[in-house]
DNA sequence: CTGTGGGCAACGTGCCGACAA
DNA sequence: TTGTCGGCACGTTGCCCACAG
């Protein structure tokens, strides 16, 4: 069998597509003005290229830090080989950058989470040869059709569409003691298909028509690691600057590749949401704030931090940007693993803090177990309020 | 599992990369003067993205067809996925272009085919999980060390050596009836770890020192199509071209990927060997001539054509290169896949074309069926010579 | 409620020579 | 000389439940 791009194939469904890119994720609106960050581009190639741009990469003078463009196309895309979902985006300029007024009233970022929907982290035994998969109870309930629980025992087939609109069929199961919900048969096949690894999460969806929809979502330790067979690394990112430059320059349409998984940071930011994070809002060195973040079993989670510190991450070559403009700190020990620089727009400044921050005694509970972040937000609130 | 690149693994051995690269590629030599094509560049990046650099990509007016550059690194590569070879090349372009004297003898091209190899392609039989590989008497006989066909049946360990550096054990093992050569136990676990195909070649190399090296060579058809989730085609073809035109214009260096089995045609040449092809022989519309190609057992074969034209390929954006600059016809019927152009150095021109030209009857029956390429062209010959 | 493991049947993998091509 | 096949043994896959956590 040949290998082909999907390029040609049919539409990619955007509510599989969504989930498969994660909570977190949104694409702006076709039609609708967004600024463009090279750099963030830069940092998605680099991440996938595991190649920093270096120093002796050209300069694009005429480059500035972001372009004000609108968003002409989008296609989602997902690779036919490891089902990585990426989307492509057509932009263009606009013509006089920065000068736009706020005119576009913040448009519902479509964020419709899927109707029925369900994530699961595969375990060891889920990923083995000896057995199948194990649903989780309300997983089961939710989204697969319901069963006939008179049968002994209550069972049915189950076909579910992936992103390439190929179909796998499974045998949904309830048995065992204590009564579980299985996936027996066809479920290896996907697994070895797919090369599904324990730690690797499987999501299916039930669309609005009662379709069946399935994807996954790969462990970040193995992201696929661009073999490089192509372009130099270097060549890349002087491709991206170019075509940047060379867009801005004659005002025409470019090309870029967005992928969600990969890249540190969105470096395609809806306008609206650009200009109220920038124009609308005053930070401060010590000002607080919250930062939503995914979650390993696929929901959100908001972290607090406290600002640190204004100013360009790169002050020669982006100099003026408000990408990652702000050093920041995280309350929680567990913060290895998160940024030290944001951008404006990522963070929920708390500019009352003592009305919103305080949470339910309920929730608070909830979280004793463990986590110490929470009381030592209160602390550091009195101690750099008072 | 964390997937690595190979950059920081061991040294690949050249021996065996070439011969996975096929008989007709060649690397110059580190520290030689060399000619790139960023023409020929952007077609190994159009092959591997499926896409022609479109019209509206920026023009580089200070960018020459091809820059006489000294070869400053050569780094071998091959995929950790899919074992495919290229080579990163870097490059220097030297500081006058193309007052370069032809200085430099004809240094021997290394073209040392390895002592004891052998190439196979896979059968049906062979990929199956049915059995093991067949391998053919000579090939066994000429690069495995040789049984004690005393024992009843004769077999012994294989232990081969990747281009990773990976070791593969294999059964080897004389018996059936009529004897022959097979590899049992550990085949199957190299051709399901390699996901090879029938039709997809295996070769096996005893090196100096006795060593066993084997390699695989995928059939054309499944050439890994690049998963474009990282940079747009356009970017690609822009970065090659401003990384090239910077790196003239500031004589610093720059880095290409040369994929031997992705690019229909080597872009980097030897700049006597080019200088040979253009300033040594006077090329003429009706001129006959022989070009290597790689057959389908990976032996060479000479086939013969006619010049029919010459000139620029792309008069607007590639005025006075030698890229590709002669239309041909070939004399054979089955020439359906071989190239409408060629470079001049990629031909051996015969000056005495009648001594030679005239092919033997047997020859011309044979290709009587249906072709009427070879009559046009000596009629046109006779038409433009006469 | 769900992850792991033992038990066991069914199926696929893989080694063998017998045939041709 | 070597590609494919039928035969057969043995190892793996995969379905079942019993346990805990």
């Amino acid at each position: 069998a040949s290998a082909t791009m999907d390029q040609g194939e049919k539409k990619i469904n955007p509510e599989l597509w969504l989930a498969c890119a994660g909570p977190l994720v949104s694409v702006p609106p076709v039609g609708s003005q967004v600024v463009y960050f090279p750099q963030g581009h830069t940092e998605q190639v680099a991440v996938s290229t595991q190649k920093e741009a270096d120093a002796h990469i050209p300069n694009y003078p005429n480059l500035p830090p972001r372009l004000i463009c609108s968003l002409d196309n989008v296609t989602l895309h997902a690779d036919i080989e490891t089902d990585e979902v990426y989307a492509q985006m057509v932009l263009i300029p606009t013509q006089d950058p920065e000068k736009e007024t706020m005119m576009l009233p913040d448009v519902s970022e479509q964020k419709k989470q899927p109707t029925e929907y369900f994530c699961k982290t595969l375990t060891a035994s889920d990923t083995s040869t000896h057995g199948g998969f194990s649903i989780p109870r309300r997983a089961a309930e939710k989204v697969f059709p319901p069963l006939d629980y008179t049968q002994t025992p209550p069972a049915q087939e189950l076909v579910a569409r992936d992103l390439h609109d190929q179909d796998w069929h499974f045998r949904h199961i309830y048995r065992g003691q204590p009564r579980r919900h299985l996936l027996t048969t066809g479920w290896s096949v996907f697994v070895s298909a797919k090369r599904l690894l324990a730690g690797d999460a499987v999501l299916f969806i039930r669309d609005d028509k009662g379709q069946l929809l399935l994807g996954i979502r790969r462990a970040n330790r193995q992201q696929t690691i661009m073999p490089s067979s192509v372009l130099s690394s270097d060549s890349m990112h002087i491709g991206i600057l170019a075509a940047a430059s060379h867009a801005a320059a004659t005002s025409s349409r470019f090309t870029i590749f967005y992928n969600p998984r990969q890249s540190p940071s969105e470096f395609v930011i809806p306008l609206a949401k650009y200009q109220k994070a920038v124009f609308g809002t005053q930070v401060t060195v010590g000002m607080r704030f919250r930062m939503v973040f995914e979650t390993e079993e696929s929901s959100v989670r908001r972290y607090m931090g406290t600002i640190t510190g204004i100013g360009d991450l790169d002050p020669v070559r982006w100099a003026n940007s408000h990408w990652r403009s702000l050093k920041v700190g995280w309350d929680e020990s567990t913060a290895g693993e998160r940024q030290r620089r944001v951008s404006l727009w990522e963070i929920e400044p708390l500019t009352t803090p003592f009305l919103i921050c305080p949470p339910p005694l309920a929730l608070r509970s909830k979280r004793a177990r463990g986590m110490h972040g929470e009381e030592e937000d209160v602390e550091f609130m009195k101690k750099s309020h008072l």
